[in-house]
RNA sequence: GGAGGGGUUCCCGAGCGGUCAAAGGGGGCAGACUGUAAAUCUGCUGCGUAAGCUUCGGAGGUUCGAAUCCUCCCCCCUCCA
C-alpha cells in the first residue's frame, strides 16, 4: 500500500482532500470511483486526469471503480455550463459503456482475479428502477433544500442578477431537474458505499459539491464515513480550453482522433504546459521527470518533455505501433521530407499517414492531360474555398505539391503520382489534402 | 401599452446620397524568423484571370446614382407604465 496521497501531491493532481482521507487510505485495501459520462461512445482527454487518478489508485493497491452516468448523464450536471441532455436509450447506453470499459482498460487492470480489479457499473442498473417517490422518500428526506442551495453550483445558477461580475453569460435560472442532480449523484455514492464497500469519491474540482452531497447521504443514511478527493482542473498556459483542438475535443477513440492528431496535440503543448502535463499524464517517476525537466532547461529547443509526454501517453491510450507510425507521419509533414521520401511509402503507409486529411477523386485522364493547379486545389476539389484563393495562395508562394512549392502555371501530371494513385497538395505548412486519382 | 436607440462583410465597429467591396481593430490564413512554440515583422482575408457581378435585417420606393433618403414589415436593446 503505497502512499496515494503523496503520489498525487507530486504530481499536482490535488485540488481538495477530504480530512483522513491519507490515513483511511494507509490502513487498508479501498475502492474509489470516479463518474463518466457515457454521452459518447468514446472519452476524451478531459477525461484523462480522473483516468490517472484511478489507475494510480490501483497502482497503489486500491481498487478503481468506474461509474458510467446512464442515469445521471440524462438530467445534466449543473455545475457546467452544459446544455440540455438528450436521453440515451438503452442500447447506445450499453454500447457506450463498452466502448468506455475499452478505453479504460488501457490504464486499468479489470481482471477479475485480482484482488483489487478495476470494477465498471453504470447508475442506470440501480436508478432506473428507483421509482419517484421512493426516491424522494429514502432518499431526499434526509437533504434539506437549503444544504442544496448553498452549493456553489446551484447558487451560481439562481442568484439571478446578484454578481454581474461573475460570469458574463446571464442567469437563467435552473430547471428542477438539474437541481436534483446532485441529489442523484450523491445516491450514486451511497449506493457503492453500501453494495461495493467504496469509500471515496474521486472528480474534477467542480465535482466538490456533488461529491460532499454523498458522502454526507452516506453520513446520515448509511451512518458511515467517505471521502472526496479532487483534482485541479487543467489548464493551458495561453488561456484557451485544455483538451480542444480546431476539430473539437480530442478523444481517446482513435476513429474519432486518429493516434497521429492524439500524438500532435501532445506534442504541441508549450514549454509551461508539458512541465505540468507530464506530472499529470504519464506514470514516470519523480527523479525521471525532474531529470527531463532538467534536461528540457538545458535545449529547450529539442522539446524533450514535449516528446516524452507525447510518446507517453499515446503508448498508453493507442499502442506502440501507433506511436510510431504517428512518429513517421510527423516526420514526413514536419521533417525535411522530400518528393522522393513521399513516393517511397507504400500505399497503407501512406494511408496511415494521412488518415484523416480531407481527400478528393480526380480522374485519371485529367491527370493525363495536364490538371491546372488552380483547379486542383479549389474548384475540382474544394482544398481552397474559391479560385481566388487558389491564386492568391499560389502567390503567396504556399502551395507544395509533393512537399514540392509551385507557382501558378503549374499543371500536375502522372509524374507526381504517388504509388500511381495519390498527389499530396499542401497549402502552408499545416494544411494538406489528397487527391485520389480513380 | 408609451418613449427612445439599434440591426454593416467571420466577430466587434466606423460610414450616413456618388471617390464604398465599404475605415479601424480582432480573428483566420500565408510568408520571414523559429522549436511543428511564443513574440515580432510583412502580405492576404465577398465571387471573378479580367471586364464585371453579388453584399450593409427583409420587401418595396425616390434618384442618373443608396449601406446612406422615404414607406411598410421583422428582430434586438434601454427607459417609463
Amino acid at each position: 500500500m503505497t502512499n496515494y496521497i503523496e503520489e498525487l501531491q507530486w504530481r499536482g493532481m490535488i485540488h481538495d482532500v477530504m480530512p483522513g482521507a491519507q490515513e483511511h487510505l494507509q490502513e487498508s485495501l479501498r475502492s474509489a470511483y470516479v463518474g463518466f459520462d457515457p454521452t459518447a461512445d468514446s472519452l476524451h482527454i478531459g477525461n484523462l486526469v480522473t483516468i490517472m487518478m484511478l489507475a494510480h489508485f490501483q497502482r497503489s493497491g486500491h481498487k478503481p471503480i468506474a461509474l458510467v452516468g446512464g442515469a445521471t448523464g440524462m438530467i445534466g450536471d449543473p455545475s457546467g455550463k452544459s446544455a440540455e441532455r438528450n436521453l440515451l436509450d438503452e442500447p447506445t447506453l450499453r454500447h457506450n459503456q463498452n466502448a468506455i470499459q475499452k478505453q479504460l482498460e488501457h490504464f486499468l487492470d479489470f481482471d477479475a482475479s485480482q484482488k483489487n480489479a478495476a470494477e465498471m457499473v453504470n447508475n442506470y442498473d440501480w436508478m432506473k428502477s428507483f421509482s419517484f417517490l421512493d426516491f424522494i422518500r429514502d432518499v431526499g428526506k434526509h437533504i434539506t433544500v437549503n444544504y442544496m442551495m448553498a452549493k456553489d453550483s446551484v447558487k451560481n445558477r439562481i442568484t439571478a442578477d446578484a454578481g454581474d461580475d461573475t460570469s458574463a453569460g446571464g442567469s437563467e435560472g435552473m430547471s428542477f431537474t438539474e437541481f436534483t442532480y446532485q441529489l442523484v449523484q450523491g445516491y450514486d455514492f451511497l449506493h457503492l458505499y453500501k453494495e461495493n464497500s467504496c469509500t471515496v469519491q474521486m472528480g474534477g474540482s467542480d465535482q466538490w459539491g456533488n461529491i460532499t452531497t454523498g458522502t454526507e447521504l452516506i453520513r446520515r443514511i448509511g451512518n458511515g464515513k467517505a471521502y472526496a478527493i479532487t483534482c485541479p482542473l487543467i489548464t493551458k498556459a495561453d488561456g484557451s480550453k485544455f483538451g480542444k483542438s480546431e476539430g473539437g475535443n480530442v478523444w481517446l477513440d482513435p476513429a474519432r482522433t486518429s493516434a497521429y492528431k492524439f500524438y500532435q496535440y501532445w506534442l504541441n503543448s508549450s514549454d509551461e504546459d508539458s512541465e505540468k502535463y507530464i506530472r499529470i499524464f504519464t506514470f514516470l517517476n519523480q527523479a525521471e521527470i525532474d531529470a527531463l525537466i532538467a534536461e528540457h532547461n538545458e535545449a529547450k529547443h529539442l522539446r524533450v518533455l514535449q516528446k516524452r509526454l507525447a510518446d507517453e501517453i499515446t503508448t498508453i491510450v493507442h499502442s506502440a505501433q501507433a506511436l510510431e507510425k504517428a512518429k513517421q507521419a510527423s516526420s514526413i509533414l514536419f521533417g525535411n521530407a522530400t518528393a522522393e521520401d513521399l513516393k517511397s511509402l507504400d500505399e497503407q503507409t501512406f494511408l496511415d499517414v494521412f488518415d484523416g486529411v480531407p481527400q478528393a477523386e480526380v480522374s485519371i485522364a485529367a491527370i493525363n492531360d495536364g490538371l491546372d493547379i488552380v483547379a486542383a486545389l479549389a474548384t475540382d476539389t474544394g482544398f481552397l474555398k474559391s479560385n481566388g484563393e487558389a491564386r492568391r495562395a499560389l502567390k503567396e508562394n504556399s502551395v507544395a505539391v509533393n512537399k514540392v512549392k509551385v507557382v501558378e502555371e503549374y499543371k500536375i501530371g502522372s509524374t507526381d503520382l504517388i504509388n500511381g494513385k495519390f498527389v499530396l497538395l499542401q497549402r502552408g505548412k499545416k494544411n494538406y489534402f489528397v487527391l485520389k486519382v480513380v
